[in-house]
DNA sequence: AGCGCAAAGTTGTTATAGCAACTAAATGGT
DNA sequence: ACCATTTAGTTGCTATAACAACTTTGCGCT
């Protein structure tokens, strides 16, 4: 087969998340708030009140990862978090004022970025990149299993 | 606009990313060899003997990370790095013996790898995704100048 | 009611990832 | 030839990212 480094489709992903990464990161910095935080922070716009758990069934990722994210925005002063009353396990998470009042500059410039990152790309294109990135996704999660 | 989570594209392509991520390093766990290490190897495997800047430009990193990453696969006995003699400041990354047999081993992994990630997926269909990923690459490396 | 198991979070460790500040070596202009 | 600038790497710091092992709490089955 002889695939050279720049073949492989899975690199030219990774490495576009990079620069997303990159972009988005210096976009944020002015706000005290790191690209995954951010996420974090865009689930509870939609939604407060999630659990810990919750975000990482939503994020995807290791409930290690959200905790310590978690607790970084609480330090930080956007969030609080209590226990369930309901389940006493469980973690909610809550916007402070202050946390609520960073949506209203924040949400703005994300929508911005995606402008950005989506410049010249049809409607279609984009719903045909989703369509072949979740196929992706689904080829390497089942071979997981 | 008022885009959700699940809108934006860019966190499309992030969790794709999370998930190839995942799935490369439990096949190369085997080998003691983690995935950006990896993506060093396999340059090397291409090329014996670039320098630690060359792979700076050539994976897009930042220099620091490349040179942690460049010292773990020596401290694996992978490769061997040595100052360029022709100039002093370089530092230039040769596979051991050892680490040439391991390409013998991962590379079909590699492959194996990519095979899976585009099951299903045909030739034109791989083309437009790199193709839309470039185009977004592009987007987004522009805006930041 | 009580025991075993599962589920939610936390702590510790390793590996990316990038910025700032630094050292050492090469280059360029005068 | 000399000094300023640039270039290649390194050190220290913060933020992701996941695994293993652990604690606490809830649930299920008898």
């Amino acid at each position: 087969m002889n695939l050279t480094f720049q073949d492989y489709i899975s690199i030219k992903i990774h490495q576009t998340d990079l620069s997303l990464t990159n972009y988005i990161k210096s976009k944020l910095e002015p706000f005290n708030l790191a690209p995954e935080q951010n996420l974090i922070m865009m689930l509870l716009w939609e939604q407060d009140g999630l659990t810990q758990n919750q975000l990482v069934t939503k994020l995807n990722k290791d409930k290690t990862n959200v905790a310590r994210m978690a607790w970084n925005l609480e330090k930080k002063g956007f969030i609080v978090r209590s226990h369930c009353p309901a389940d006493r396990r469980a973690m909610k998470l809550f916007l402070t004022d202050f946390g609520t009042e960073l949506g209203e500059q924040v949400i703005p410039i994300a929508e911005e970025f995606d402008q950005t990152v989506c410049k010249g790309l049809t409607e279609g294109e984009l719903a045909e990149l989703d369509r072949l990135l979740s196929k992706i996704n689904l080829n390497v999660t089942h071979s997981l299993s």
